[in-house]
RNA sequence: GGGGGCGUAGCUCAAUGGUAGAGCAACGGGCUUUUAACCCGUAGGUUCUGAGUUCGAGUCUCAGCGCCCUCACCA
């Protein structure tokens, strides 16, 4: 590469050479400000036929997305947040400022004044009869071509490799407007959520991201240190706890939508933060919040696409309520044929066996983790429709109560499409006692080096004695929330900038 | 963490172990209604990094870095 002393190369040095030039004629290559009169999409609105090649001037600002020039004319086209319009750029018309044009790059932004007229090929153009030059671009964009035909659209080349996607997402979204619109659903879905939560009477609040100790959920933390107090920190791997105390103060209805932080595996369902929607509801159930997430996702649904069913591969996903309810155990059994209740460990691990999991991997199941390696296997990954799966097992489910009508299970549901969980819910555990116990089985599992294991929160059992009223409590994966509604396949994209390693 | 794949021009990609190429972008010239504009010409490379094998490595071997897929864990 022949590149100047800063290691640019000669693509980068030629945009130089034309900021140097325009700067030669007394034109500044980044503006202070710009007042438009339309968007791109208003200015397509305001022709009409009628109005022949005379049409309304407007005032239009963005950037070049496109640029052909025919020497003494040159065409381009102009994109801000609502779309494109074409750009018509003429000598005799410019006079002294189409020395301006020449100078000017692809992935300018500019803003030029114009009345608006309809070409040969019939698409409505902005005549430009003033131009200003608001900021040079001095690195082209890894812009691809994109050929409208009667077809579709087609792109031919330009920015596709994932890596400089999720590590330059400024270069992603300048290009993509796709990926502009994940982004635009992403905030449409996440003020649904609020408004929702808002009409029944929740209150928004914030609780503790560093914490001096970590709970309500099982996983690792992220530790750190605050140098004044000279003490260790943890980033919350959830809000649960501290939402929970607020239920005892009083707040009743209380929401939370922000990050949790788990030290944990990335994949393409899994970043290490990730927004959570957490909600309680005083003198509920768990009923009531599978009632609550039901009118909550379906809404969230219909708000962002218009309608209740989504195409997700070749299936038809309906969110119609009401959802289908399948207990854990029968939805087991019905598969395994096995009552997690009644079989025995062994025979557990022998249907997991035959089911094809490792015999070796299959040995080392136990307890909880064997009921939810059933799960997995025998029902989990086989519910795609919108799905409560309702009443957990108690060894799998340690700040739930236990179900009012059968002492082995817990009142908790799961919300389940395409095989993943999206929510998760309880009646809460309000009972200091029992959760003062719950407390130390988890320190045990500790000890006995289970670092997933939660620490017993001494302060939040003090709450509890103070008196919690029966609660139901939700939590919500939104990015997940996202990737449904969007048809994603990876977190990264419901994500605007997605955990990365340090770029070397 | 295990397994598999990939890394070449600004972008998208080629190249039997034998002179690193193309399209687009860039630069110069031409063209006053084009739209993947077109025509003529020019320039552009530490083939991710470092070792090794070889007369010779983009290609083969090893190590490292990064990304993707997949399995495990988790939302």
């Amino acid at each position: 590469m022949n590149t100047d002393p800063e290691g640019r190369g000669y693509v980068e040095a030629a945009r130089r050479a034309n900021r140097e030039a325009l700067e030669a004629m007394g034109v500044a290559p980044f503006g202070y400000r710009f007042r438009r009169t339309h968007f791109a999409e208003d200015a397509l609105n305001a022709y009409q036929d009628t109005m022949g090649d005379r049409g309304p001037e407007v005032t239009v600002a963005g950037r070049l997305v496109s640029w052909r020039s025919t020497g003494k004319t040159t065409f381009g086209h102009l994109e801000d947040r609502s779309g494109r319009v074409q750009l018509y750029f003429r000598r005799d018309t410019l006079g002294d400022a189409f020395q301006v044009v020449e100078h000017l790059d692809l992935d300018d932004h500019i803003g030029v004044t114009g009345p608006l007229f309809r070409t040969r090929t019939g698409e409505v153009t902005v005549r430009v009869e003033q131009l200003e030059l608001l900021a040079k671009s001095l690195k082209p964009l890894p812009r691809g071509k994109v050929q409208q035909a009667e077809d579709g659209v087609h792109h031919f080349g330009g920015l596709t490799d994932p890596e400089t996607r999720y590590r330059q997402r400024y270069a992603d979204l300048a290009v993509h407007p796709e990926t502009r619109e994940v982004f635009v659903l992403r905030a449409r879905l996440i003020r649904f959520l609020r408004r929702f939560l808002d009409d029944r009477g929740f209150l928004e609040v914030e609780t503790p991201i560093l914490q001096p100790l970590y709970g309500g959920a099982s996983a690792r933390p992220f530790v750190t240190h605050h140098n004044a107090l000279d003490m260790p920190l943890y980033l919350r791997i959830a809000d649960e706890l501290y939402l929970k105390r607020l239920i005892v103060g009083g707040l009743e209805r209380v929401y939370e939508i922000g990050h949790d932080f788990r030290n944990e595996g990335m994949d393409r369902t899994h970043n290490p933060e990730f927004t959570m929607l957490e909600c309680y509801q005083a003198y509920a159930d768990y009923t009531d919040m599978m009632d609550l997430v039901e009118a909550m996702v379906s809404g969230a649904v219909e708000e962002c696409t218009g309608g209740l069913t989504l195409e997700r591969h070749g299936v038809t996903l309906d969110f119609t309520p009401p959802w289908p309810r399948v207990s854990f155990v029968a939805g087991v059994e019905a598969q395994s044929g096995l009552d997690v209740r009644t079989a025995s460990e062994v025979e557990m691990r022998e249907r997991l066996i035959e089911a094809g999991v490792d015999r070796e991997e299959a040995e080392t199941y136990a307890g909880g983790k064997l009921l939810d390696e059933m799960f997995k296997r025998f029902l989990e990954h086989r519910v795609v429709q919108p799905t409560f799966v309702i009443d957990y097992p108690k060894a799998l489910s340690p700040l739930a109560k236990v179900h009012r009508q059968d002492p082995a299970l817990t009142e908790r549901f799961e919300l389940l499409i395409q095989g993943r969980e999206l929510a998760n819910a309880f009646s809460e555990l309000n009972d200091p006692d029992d959760q003062r116990s719950r407390f130390e089985e988890q320190r045990q599992q500790q000890v006995a080096g289970d670092e997933e294991a939660q620490p017993y929160d001494q302060d939040y059992v003090r709450a509890l004695e103070y008196g919690m009223p029966p609660t139901g409590g939700m939590g919500l994966g939104v990015d997940r929330l996202v990737m449904v509604i969007a048809g994603l396949d990876s977190i990264r994209d419901a994500i605007l900038f997605p955990a990365m390693r340090k770029e070397s």
